[in-house]
DNA sequence: GACCCAGTAGACTGCTCAGTCTACTCTCAG
DNA sequence: CTGAGAGTAGACTGAGCAGTCTACTGGGTC
């Protein structure tokens, strides 16, 4: 049936979307009357439908996961494919959200370490086992040097994004992006890692 | 004059140690009482040597940048040398120590934007600047890759702790430091930046 | 009309905390 | 003894905030 005011679905998402970019803007410390008030509603009508504000901040957090997940196509030549998961990777998390939602994260990680370590395992951990499969299965074929798969993807999404992270979350700079970069690094990656025997 | 009561840059000290430490184990929300209990001080004491929180935090934090600096002994080959920084370098940056004053800074530097500016300054770009100009060296004269030494510098200290540091930060690991991982990071670098023509 | 549901407005409780103020103690110097 | 300088204990102010409670509104259903 077709009601002219929101359903309680409808409420529920406003408050939550209202809540993720204020946790994002001014981290874990901003008061719930902020979010109400973001959020058109109620202090009491927020209350309604989660039960503290830990809870709000734990549901912010896990539905942010899931958007901060990179995948990885595996069609092309190994340059490509590592490209197109570069370009995708630092798109995602040197965004303003990547940053200030990992600024969070980091922040509060003491008081929300179940939260954290699920934010760990299903974000960075994930991710680093994904790429290593990937990057197992071009050693396998010869395409890469044969060494630790695990090493080299962590050793990849390092040189993506740890320093140009460190200007965003400390320097506080927002213009994280360089196009060039994502192909220096990744010809720097596939360098240290060609198949034995061959020169650069 | 030897005084049997401690003088007034002793009391000093000893607030400013407590706070190094409270501020490093709890963060920035803890409060002036408990940095005031640690140092066996009363609170008055404290606000007779700080104006305010926000001052004895930026002091704790500037005290904190000299003492996370890694410096860069060029004394034997190339290897050897980023060997012992890379050791220096995760030693420092992945203690307890330096893993909690990066979460306080990361935490708090939208609320301290010059502070923050600072210690990117002092602490991470600085030691960029001192790698990248012994890397441009070591490039003239043969020993490494002719490239951009900063992005050089970015890579090996972007592969040195990104992943650890990760562990410590979110995934609240305590044990960061595996002996042989700099010689891994070190040699993976290497082969990245090896002199043109030189295969493995 | 009676009822229900979702939301609203805002008062209220209980707590924490930064920073101030006052009255006190202790120690050394002269 | 006296006075100064450093420290102390603790009351107090003023503010912010999480979470509760109560009385209300307004649309939809039967």
């Amino acid at each position: 049936m077709l009601t002219t005011i929101d359903n309680p679905q409808d409420t529920r998402q406003r408050v939550l979307d209202a809540a993720c970019e204020t946790f994002r803007e001014e981290g874990y410390q901003v008061s719930i009357d902020r979010i109400a008030a973001r959020a058109q509603v109620a202090r009491q009508t927020l209350y309604n439908h989660f039960p503290s504000k830990d809870a709000l901040f734990a549901e912010v957090i896990r539905s942010a996961i899931q958007s901060i997940l990179v995948t990885l196509e595996g069609g092309g030549d190994v340059r490509t494919t590592l490209l197109a998961f570069g370009d995708a990777y630092r798109n995602k998390l040197l965004s303003l959200e990547g940053v200030a939602i990992f600024r969070a994260m980091v922040a509060e990680a003491p008081r929300f370490p179940a939260l954290a370590q699920q934010f760990f395992a299903q974000g960075p951990a994930t991710t680093r086992k994904h790429l290593a499969a990937y990057l197992s299965h071009a050693m396998a074929r010869g395409e890469l040097r044969p060494d630790n798969a695990a090493f080299a993807a962590e050793m990849l999404t390092a040189m993506l994004i740890d320093f140009d992270r460190l200007r965003g979350l400390i320097n506080l700079q927002t213009d994280l992006l360089k196009p060039a970069k994502t192909a220096q690094v990744v010809d720097c990656f596939l360098r240290a890692f060609a198949p034995l025997g061959e020169s650069q």
